[in-house]
DNA sequence: TATTATAATTTCACATTATGAAATAACATC
DNA sequence: GATGTTATTTCATAATGTGAAATTATAATA
């Protein structure tokens, strides 16, 4: 389709004609939760451009309002822009409509948060959440990236997607979030196969102490695992009596949704 | 600074050496909630590019994930990724982390739910929602564009900004969206001039029928009108002797706000 | 207040990269 | 099977994006 070279597709993709928008978009993905501001220096040495390329790409950037600038130091941040299509790709996100239905009873349901996620590289993004009962944190985490190997929808993700996705992602080290996060690769694996047979995965303070999460996949037409989707709450009220119960909401909710994308099992 | 052209200036700003970045953004601007799904040929036509060009950039935008397919149509949406970024840019966003206490403190005051708005061309953004007691429609409308003229929100910030900007955002037509919706210019002009005496504004069922909203502004260091913060809910609950009320406690936070800025009265 | 170091802009010559007309391929629709 | 419509691909051309170097602004230190 392209003449695209070998070596290149192991590192960044790059079709003719597109490098100053890759290099745009470069800059923007370095903004991060745990790095929501840059220098320009700084931006330029990580994404490896040349800091005058930066530099005016970041301009560009400013000018649309994608980025904004600290106005005592000077410093890079994601601007309005960003926030604003950011709001209209949730809004016209197929899965998210498909889905949110379903989500909202499946929080009646359960009484707990419910939440739609799909796979991106190493983490999961959280598309839509519907509090429970108990409502704690909101909907804060809508647009929030978290990782695979601690997330129950990660897990079931990576059960459900190919081998050769799953193996590079068990290749990198897996960060431990809390003592109980798993991060060892055989581990995981033993893990992802009981997923597969089971249909649902769990985790129980892998991500954060005290917090529960059961998922199911989510499947499409094309019988690929699309989404998944949770139910999580305090390990207080998700106690492991609740937990067959819960599961089993959560699962008939994805098939629910997996049949109004077209998928027909069997 | 740089050498752009006078006619340049009204149409679409440029800036030299970031023309296909320009573009590119142009392309994801394209897309809206009444629009969210564009072929190439009416986006191409809708930005004024050339077909291909369109296709190249969309082509970039789509490899890095900030738009997607219709895997039947083959028509363009926005990408996950965006979702993502906007996330990034929310959470990072330092008027919203500022304002979010005193935000969730109004809400609760008035059980009402309160908003973070801020000015984006003719409409504002809103940067963040926290629900009252009664909780109605759910955060969906943060990352949102509402018409200024139609908003209390709006109608706050136009009134504390330039006059100049009044007058550009007056001098197109303002669209009716329910039947008390103010689309005369010169009835807005008395409003705004009452707005700016008083400190506040209302709107009574101009943006939607039965929707009753209450606005102040939100000054930052350098005297500017940077964002706007009000509360609103049902007519049925916020009625005409409640509001002056609920007026004092908008003010009051948002004056709040305002200090937490570096804004010193006097 | 001078001196130095660091980071942010601007300039500019150069050629790589983006451009768009035209051709081709892939779909629908009749 | 013909016809119109839309999506891709090709490719010659030069306009656009590039980055080294110079300049300016800003902070840190003596």
């Amino acid at each position: 389709m392209f003449p695209v070279k070998e070596a290149d597709l192991h590192a960044t993709e790059f079709y003719p004609g597109t490098q100053a928008v890759a290099r745009a978009i470069a800059l923007l993905k370095a903004f991060s939760d745990a790095q929501p501001e840059w220098t320009l220096n700084d931006l330029a040495r990580a994404t490896g451009l040349n800091k005058t390329t930066a530099f005016r790409l970041l301009s560009a950037l400013e000018a649309e309002h994608l980025v904004m600038r600290n106005p005592l130091s000077g410093a890079y941040r994601l601007g309005v822009e960003l926030i604003a299509l950011g709001g209209v790709a949730m809004r016209s996100n197929p899965l998210r409509t498909v889905s949110r239905p379903t989500l909202v009873t499946l929080a009646e349901q359960s009484g707990e948060a419910a939440t739609l996620e799909v796979l991106m590289d190493a983490h999961v993004l959280v598309l839509d959440e519907v509090a429970g009962d108990n409502p704690m944190g909101m909907t804060q985490d809508v647009g929030s990236r978290l990782p695979v190997h601690a997330t129950a929808t990660g897990k079931v993700l990576l059960a459900f997607s190919s081998e050769e996705q799953t193996e590079k992602l068990l290749a990198a080290p897996l960060q431990p979030l809390t003592e109980r996060t798993v991060t060892e690769p055989e581990q995981l694996r033993r893990e992802l196969a009981r997923i597969r047979q089971e249909g649902f995965a769990v985790t129980q303070g892998e991500l954060e102490p005290g917090f529960v999460a059961v998922a199911a996949p989510v499947i499409d037409r094309e019988r690929q695992a699309a989404a998944a989707i949770s139910v999580g709450g305090p390990s207080l009220r998700l106690t492991a009596e609740r937990l067959p119960q819960i599961a089993a909401m959560v699962q008939m909710a994805a098939r629910q949704i997996s049949r109004q994308l077209g998928y027909w099992p069997g």
